[in-house]
DNA sequence: ATTTTACAAATTTTT
DNA sequence: TTTGTAAAAT
């Protein structure tokens, strides 16, 4: 026993050795506010866990005194399994470790009386919460051209981050001015109802999670106290994707001990959208006292080529922390930059390099990785994979918890657990079809908002609420249901989970329901429904094996809630081939990496064109992008490609200008437009588009389509060929980059104007060193600047 | 109450 | 391109 305890001391003593000086120092200084700046690949999650495993082998602090706070479940397990290895699994298990909003609904749970909700209330999804509004604005008599969905659901979202209550939106004029200048003075009036419906059902949503742990810890000072005495140590990863609520709960319960340490990279904050405030990390060091600052600048993942692009790149930034990432490791290959004609034939490209580089090179599949900025661009790459035979695995997208027929599943089992959940009741009251239709469920919703009881409450007291008026025959249906689900409560006492849940899936006829669908889909579906009642089985067995687990079906369901797809990755999809969006690919690192999709619009998006806040945030995304890559990486851009079933031009995106040009080979292969792309003839074009390249003898081509296809193509040529001359240019635009020599005035659209000093390099790499008479001297490569040639 | 049909809208990112 | 919603027909 005391030399397996002497042989851990020994493993943290000889971890703490192998790192670097700012490393260690951010592990070894536990006491007090400290903020670790944590550049791309710096050795961050092993700071975080050697600084956990130090805490418990070296300052013998009780793991179920540290809370830990990761951005994903994933990173929360990997870290959790890597100081088990150090410090022992049993020790390890008793940390509280995993996202804000997993810890937050633990503790939600266990105080769930105080706030009034049931201690299993249900947690609904981003879907569930906006069919919740759509229905309050529905029975509002609301127009719904002016109060969309979407923006009332990401409205109340912003209210719930900032934490505002509907009552304190209901005081505060400003909001409600804010709200009626934009045609929606309503919204105070939703915001309430959707609470007020969220609280009978004994539902949260996920910014509930937040919101309600920050009332709980406001309004009960000893409850307060508690988690303040119980986490002494506080550690939050990714600080800078916190919002306002989830810097404030912090923040009051490290204010006990203040023992707080915050590890984050300014430059990798991608989440604004959501609510993320990027002040958090900027500002840490106003907000506590004597902090101190550890900055990790030592990139251990990538080459000196990457690390040097993305730094060129960042720098364009406004705002941001000083640091300076170095790495040192080799220069690696240049960064290739590639053009190609549609998103078809990026995909190819993207597939026969892969293909080649696996044939010739032996890179293993799982070596290359395929980020895009939206989850749509998947499909044209998920074709030629197939086509190519390739192994790919695509991450996110629809989750298989999102899929229909499974939450279908779960709103039974939720309605058995919590019959309350509103949600759940109308997602199966009548489905399968049982002739309960809307007039009825209309009857039903009035009855419940009028005695302010939850829908369950009136169904399964109809003799009692007679004011509902229904006829006979629906009286009894409704009755028939409301029996079905009891008899569910009453087998979950004692059943087991697993068998609950088959029950449930055949008894409620869903199971009949999806198996006399014959189509492949159909099929599929079922499958499905299988596949979630394994995973219920698993959920179970495993649970078993822990002390205090919970192996029953609410155990279950207090899981699922938080989870995503990348949390149950089978270690199956070794040899694959990753696609993930770039979000998703946060904290993960590829030998390969390519880029796709590298255009305006696309890339940075459109919605992120207006503001310089917005755009500064697009290019954090693509630093995260780009800082993905360990060895090699390619940008890829497409000139024309389908959007919203439409073929539409694209322009390069503006972020492949802002790479230093040194970093970069720009790769224009020999092409024709209107023969097709490139030597990909072996492989057959199974797509149902017609492929540019096809003779027209073969299969009628939708005839509506095909001027469409070529239309656009030659404008488009012409208009891209002006900034970035392909190899066959023969007709060119306005200025030919052979014309411009050293002494002549040259006008830039945006350094504006100035003298050519120097001329380097040959070919598409031709290079200009030109003094700007405004912002000084610059190095450009011609086929980028778009010239001008000014006489005089 | 349910099925069929027609038409519109959507695609930025997710715990 | 797919998906969802509204109106119309059964």
């Amino acid at each position: 026993m005391s030399t397996l305890r002497l042989q851990k001391n020994t493993c943290v003593q000889d971890y703490i050795k192998q790192l670097n000086p700012s490393q260690r120092e951010a592990v070894v200084n536990t006491e007090g506010p400290v903020m670790v700046i944590a550049g791309a690949g710096s050795g961050k999650t092993r700071v975080l866990t050697y600084r956990i495993a130090y805490l418990m082998d070296e300052k013998k602090v009780d793991p179920f005194n540290i809370l830990s706070l990761t951005f994903t479940n994933k990173a929360a397990k990997e870290m959790k399994e890597r100081i088990g290895k150090i410090v022992g699994g049993n020790e390890a298990k008793n940390l509280w470790m995993g996202t804000f909003h997993s810890v937050f609904a633990k503790i939600l749970r266990f105080e769930a009386d105080k706030l009034g909700f049931p201690s299993n209330f249900t947690i609904y999804d981003a879907e569930d919460a906006r069919k919740v509004i759509a229905n309050v604005i529905k029975e509002k008599n609301l127009d719904k051209e002016v109060y969309k969905v979407k923006s009332v659901a990401s409205r109340i979202s912003s209210f719930k981050n900032a934490l505002i209550t509907p009552k304190e939106y209901l005081r505060s004029p400003e909001l409600q001015e804010n709200d009626a200048a934009a045609r929606m003075p309503m919204m105070g009036d939703i915001y309430r109802a959707y609470a007020e419906r969220c609280f009978r059902s004994g539902a949260m949503d996920f910014d509930d999670l937040l919101l309600y742990t920050f009332i709980l810890l406001r309004k009960f000072p000893d409850v307060l106290a508690k988690y303040q005495d119980r986490f002494r140590y506080i550690m939050v990863d990714e600080y800078q994707d916190t919002n306002h609520a989830q810097y404030l709960i912090v923040k009051s319960l490290a204010n006990r001990y203040g023992n707080i340490c915050v590890v984050g990279d300014d430059a990798q904050s991608i989440y604004a959208f959501r609510g993320a405030n990027i002040r958090n990390i900027l500002n840490y060091q106003r907000d506590y006292e004597d902090v101190r600052v550890f900055k990790l600048e030592q990139n251990y993942r990538s080459t000196k080529t990457i690390v040097g692009a993305a730094n060129s790149l960042i720098k364009k930034n406004k705002e941001q922390l000083d640091k300076n990432v170095w790495t040192d490791n080799s220069d690696g290959e240049q960064i290739v930059i590639n053009k190609t004609v549609s998103d078809t034939d990026e995909a190819s490209y993207v597939a026969r390099t892969i293909f080649e580089k696996n044939m010739q090179e032996h890179i293993p599949f799982s070596d290359f990785a395929i980020l895009y900025r939206t989850n749509a661009q998947s499909r044209a790459m998920e074709e030629s994979f197939r086509r190519r035979n390739i192994p790919y695995r695509i991450y996110g997208g629809l989750s298989f918890y999102q899929r229909k027929e499974v939450k279908d599943l779960l709103a039974y089992v939720r309605l058995t657990i919590n019959s309350n959940d509103e949600e759940a009741f109308r997602r199966v009251i009548n489905y399968p079809k049982r002739g309960i239709g809307d007039t009825t469920l209309e009857k039903i919703t009035v009855a419940a908002n009028a005695n302010g009881v939850s829908v369950w409450e009136i169904c399964s007291n109809l003799g009692y609420y007679q004011s509902v008026g229904l006829n006979k025959p629906t009286t009894v249906k409704i009755q028939d249901f409301v029996t079905k689900i009891q008899s569910f409560k009453a087998l979950a006492k004692e059943a087991e989970a697993f068998d609950l849940a088959t029950h449930i899936a055949k008894t409620s006829g869903l199971l009949r329901e999806l198996s006399q669908d014959k189509t492949p889909e159909g099929i599929s579906r079922t499958e499905n429904i299988q596949e979630l009642l394994n995973s219920v089985k698993e959920f179970t067995e495993n649970q078993k094996e822990i002390e205090d687990g919970n192996p029953s079906l609410s155990g279950f369901m207090e899981d699922v809630a938080l989870l995503t797809d990348s949390d149950n990755t089978t270690d199956e999809d070794n040899e694959k081939v990753s696609l993930m969006t770039i979000h998703l690919a946060k904290g993960l690192e590829f030998p390969i990496v390519f880029i796709v999709g590298m255009e305006e619009s696309l890339f940075p998006s459109m919605m992120a064109m207006s503001s310089r806040a917005d755009l500064e945030e697009e290019r954090r995304l693509f630093y995260v992008a780009l800082t993905r890559a360990e060895k090699e990486a390619y940008l890829t851009y497409a000139q024309m490609r389908y959007r919203w079933g439409k073929l539409i031009d694209c322009e390069p995106s503006r972020f492949l200008q802002e790479i230093d040009e040194s970093f970069l080979n720009i790769n224009t292969p020999d092409f024709s437009p209107f023969t097709g792309a490139y030597g990909d003839s072996d492989e057959p074009s199974a797509s149902r588009r017609p492929s540019p390249r096809r003779a027209p003898t073969s299969s009628a081509p939708s005839r509506s389509r095909q001027p469409q296809r070529t239309m656009p193509q030659r404008k488009n040529l012409r208009k891209i060929e002006s900034s970035l001359p392909s190899a066959n240019s023969d007709s060119v635009a306005d200025t030919n980059p052979s014309d411009i020599n050293v002494g002549d005035r040259v006008k830039h659209q945006r350094f504006g104007h100035g003298k050519i000093k120097e001329m380097e390099g040959a070919g598409p790499n031709k290079k200009a060193v030109i003094q700007f008479d405004n912002v000084g001297e610059k190095k450009l490569l011609l086929k980028f600047a778009k010239l001008e040639k000014v006489s005089g």
